[in-house]
DNA sequence: GCCAACGTTGGC
DNA sequence: GCCAACGTTGGC
């Protein structure tokens, strides 16, 4: 089973929003790269939840894949944000997927934590610019961010 | 608000 | 196909 970390702003959908709602849709992705990580991840995959673009940012929870890819229908909503005038309904370009909250870290992992600790060197969000807002984690990784979460 | 990183677009 | 301009993400 492969490991996933997924970002978003906690201000438009935290974590807590995730746990009240129990599942949410993952929609809104308009990079390929990360559009492709979508189509990867596997019913019951865990994915880190990560708040960006926050004071601070970083790891807040767990959740998990509750509905594997299928097309994203913003991108046929002219009213839409996420409107893509190229995607064809026949031929859909953007995906999206459901997760399932798992469980609230109860220590917020902050990102000037996870750039401090030697065994996760390499991972993609800590990586300097690092803009994808879904990437793949390896097992030892996510292990060890989860370990930083649930000890105080 | 600034700026680095980097994906996308469009001229040629 | 090259590359400059531009837009977006996201840390700080």
């Amino acid at each position: 089973m492969a490991c996933w970390l997924v970002k978003s702003e906690p201000e438009s959908y935290a974590i807590a929003d995730l746990a009240r709602d129990g599942t949410t849709t993952w929609e809104g992705v308009r990079n390929y790269q990360a559009r492709n990580f979508l189509k990867a991840m596997k019913l019951g995959d865990r994915a880190l939840f990560y708040h960006s673009n926050a004071t601070p940012s970083g790891v807040a929870g767990v959740c998990e894949v509750a509905r594997e890819a299928y097309p994203d229908p913003t991108q046929f909503d002219p009213d839409s944000a996420y409107h893509d005038a190229d995607a064809k309904p026949a031929d859909p370009r953007w995906v999206r997927i459901d997760v399932r909250h798992v469980e609230t870290l109860p220590h917020f992992v902050t990102l000037a934590e996870l750039k401090a600790d030697a065994a996760l060197v390499g991972m993609e969000v800590v990586r300097k610019g690092s803009r994808l807002s879904v990437t793949a984690v390896s097992d030892a990784h996510f292990a060890r961010v989860l370990a930083l979460g649930r000890s105080d």
